[in-house]
DNA sequence: TTGATTACTTAACGCTGTTAATTAAGTTTA
DNA sequence: TAAACTTAATTAACAGCGTTAAGTAATCAA
């Protein structure tokens, strides 16, 4: 069985090969500029081949956002450390920012392109770091809530909430949309004014 | 000059009818799947005839975007009526989300997909009723502060707040995003909650 | 040694946006 | 009126895309 085991272990080798070079394109080029030949040439295989490792490229796409998540839940680990609830939704909500302006790439990936979730709903499976990100949130919020600190109301509701203004931010600035609001040289400030603005009006209420 | 003046109005009449055909392609068939050639194809045209009258396919989906802002302009008309800044840009918020939810692929042109952003980039030139929309927030806004309502902050930042929530709003449940937080079902009464809970934390403050 | 399995490639299909060359019609000038 | 010029539209083509089907060489089991 050991030649079995062997086999089965370069089959994932090539696997993670496809993924990391893919990932690599993402952040080099931009997403909407990889193509399969592309990930095929860099890896010195054919472009068929990639459909032996992964049923299409959607597939791709959806295993690097998996890297992804992960990516972003690192920056959340020092998290616990802080008691007041408040403080520490505005500290993710720091972490999201600074996540999305540094990859843009990814975050494209994750959060805007619609590509990899067609994959999801097909699999009837999602991101598991991504479903943990999102479980702290709440956590925070009903924390909050519970310590009298936060409006009441459905905690799926807040989340929803809080959750879209940080990704409204990201995502209208990886777009180009705030141009007309601020000057490119302030913009990265005035996004960060942001969120210190909602999380004032919030420890106010 | 009978003629040439004709031969102009003709021009324009068939720039009109390109942009026509792709609007309703785009709401029909989504922007991902319409093509120079299915554009062509509607009008009975040879694809390369588009380019007779646009640089690209860019310019087209540019210009189908300005048709969006007009639409969502006229939704807000009636919001002067309202004297209160905070009702006021309550019920902006509420047009904004039905404007996104009636007409995602419109909405997914005016602010998700950055295909007609490079165009804005390279003519120097945006849109005016983009920009009018920008500038009614930023009056409320301005409006609210004025009177005491809500926290004191430059007026672009507070503006940028409130926009990106609700852009967050409805681009994360066009890309199928929002799925893992509600059910399907809920999910537009959810949407509507967040913001109320939004400005009811406003209110308080 | 033969037969089956595995890993991979080549060739091809039907798309895409876009450019260059060409044709046909209409207009202007000699 | 005939020839020259301008305009509007076309056909053909390029280079790229995701993906599928068929074919090839190497490896393994009986």
């Amino acid at each position: 069985m050991g030649i079995v085991a062997r086999k089965e272990q370069q089959k994932q080798e090539i696997r993670q090969l496809i993924l990391d070079h893919s990932m690599k394109l993402f952040v080099e080029e931009g997403f909407s500029h990889v193509s399969m030949r592309k990930i095929a040439e860099r890896i010195q295989y054919s472009p068929t081949t990639l459909y032996l490792y992964f049923q299409d490229k959607n597939e791709i796409l959806f295993h690097c956002c998996e890297s992804g998540f992960e990516k972003m839940l690192i920056s959340n680990i020092s998290l616990s450390l802080i008691p007041n609830p408040i403080d520490r939704l505005h500290q993710m909500g720091r972490n999201y920012l600074q996540f999305g302006l540094e990859n843009p790439e990814f975050y494209d990936l994750m959060f805007i392109q619609e590509a990899p979730m067609d994959r999801i709903i097909e699999m009837g499976e999602g991101w598991s770091s991504g479903d943990q990100a999102l479980e702290a949130l709440k956590i925070i919020i009903q924390d909050g809530m519970d310590q009298g600190l936060i409006v009441t109301a459905e905690v799926e509701t807040v989340a929803m909430a809080v959750w879209s203004m940080v990704h409204g931010l990201v995502s209208l600035a990886i777009r180009k949309r705030l141009d007309k609001l601020v000057k490119p040289v302030d913009m990265e400030k005035t996004m960060f004014d942001s969120l210190d603005w909602l999380l004032k009006t919030l420890k106010k209420a």
